[in-house]
DNA sequence: GTAACAAATTTGTTCATACTAATCTGTTCG
DNA sequence: CGAACAGATTAGTATGAACAAATTTGTTAC
């Protein structure tokens, strides 16, 4: 623990984040005291509680004083495309699912767009996010085929947790990335998307283009997700939140 | 200052972002030392830190080792409605500007959306928001007539720094919010939006809707954004930024 | 049993202090 | 004048300590 490089409060939060992430604390659960935390970590009561603030303000944790540190989501609402689906329809009290469409693999004749982000070899993933069964978004995801080896159909189940793509790409492959770009436009429905979404061609459409980046500046990944219901966040307070509509 | 109610910390805070707000540190200089705000305000240096850092990552300054505070913006993008469309295009180095189209009062014959929201007496403000000269965005504010005593088209300067309708209603009315909801829906450009935004009929277009509450449970505004541009972010790192596309 | 109270636990706030690292400033030297 | 160095200034990290406030747990009395 002493021997790595940085800051203390980083390296006690960034242990945490990854044990969050891997499940070793669960939602719902409640984590250690500041001090059990500050003890096994070899640090001061106010260098744990620093980490534990980051985490807080993330969305992982919430604090409750005279009680301790629950454990609230594992996939907290860091941004609009990286917000999990899956997570907001649950807390909502709905069954999300994710229709499996197709997977291809490109070589150099995916689109020219796709290729100056990812490179020549690149998978498209098609999913279609389903709320109770009723289509609500089609999201095409592409990624380097050099990242995802042997990523197949069978990385996507169609209900649970781990529908998430982002959870399957960080947890299966290792995938991380630190920074994200994000677009939202309007086009109107195509036959093809219209069909999927069960709407009108022509029908006005968002589009959410997401791009992800690693620290080495390499693209991770890009994401389209076509929707006909409107984005809806929460602003203020302590920490935003898309909802669903 | 030591008579308030509330924690230090937040008192230090809410001084210094109301100062913030009023001009009295003016964008580009630099704050106080750590050590001075500490002995004007009479907390520790802890403390003042404290206070110090929440206002850093809202955006609102920038901390440099070894040399200090500076104010990067009275408007940091604290949503994406929220976003002063003012400050991103400045800093693009273009020409924002703010075509007044008219003002028009309502007592009872407001839409019924409106009048829910924000009571049968209201104002709703009709804008034009244009970079170098080029419409961008159609602008619709609604307000509480009672929150706005004597508004006028005087208040809305279509130049210069106080063009931000949110700098206005908080500066010259003393209006306050302390969360807020935003929507993104798509929609086709009608005849007048059309017009006004030199685009062709049946364009896709995005409307981003925003109502803002304050801690009273009353909303404070609704405003409605017509663009035929992308919405674009930069997510991760330490904070987010709406950019101009 | 349970309601009321007391004690222990746990997070929240604040301070004083020490040291490190980056930046700025003034002085000296060529 | 300008470069280089030394010192002062200022933010960054970290600790230990103390008390407040909220919650949980344990105990007692009825």
């Amino acid at each position: 623990m002493n021997d790595k490089p940085g800051p203390k409060y980083k390296r006690v939060y960034d242990t945490l984040r990854k044990r969050l992430q891997e499940g070793y604390y669960s939602v719902g659960t409640r984590l250690p005291t500041e001090d059990a935390l500050a003890t096994t970590f070899d640090v001061s009561r106010v260098t744990v509680r620093r980490s534990l603030d980051m985490l807080v303000s993330e969305g992982y944790l919430v604090a409750r004083q005279g009680s301790g540190y629950l454990v609230d989501t594992l996939s907290p609402p860091s941004s609009t495309c990286l917000t999990s689906f899956t997570d907001s329809v649950l807390k909502e009290g709905r069954e999300p699912g994710a229709r499996f469409i197709d997977i291809t693999f490109f070589d150099g004749d995916a689109p020219e767009a796709i290729s100056d982000m990812l490179g020549n070899a690149v998978v498209c993933i098609r999913r279609l996010r389903t709320v109770d069964g009723e289509p609500k978004m089609l999201v095409n995801t592409w990624l380097p085929t050099a990242r995802v080896a042997g990523i197949s159909k069978e990385d996507f189940p169609e209900t649970g947790q781990d529908q998430s793509i982002l959870r399957v790409l960080s947890g299966r492959f290792g995938l991380e990335w630190s920074r994200a770009c994000e677009t939202i436009r309007s086009c109107v429905a195509s036959d093809e998307i219209g069909s999927f979404l069960k709407v009108p061609v022509q029908t006005p459409l968002l589009v959410q283009a997401c791009t992800a980046f690693d620290d080495e500046q390499g693209t991770v990944f890009f994401e389209e997700v076509f929707r006909n219901t409107p984005i809806t966040f929460n602003l203020g307070g302590s920490r935003r939140q898309e909802q669903l509509s």
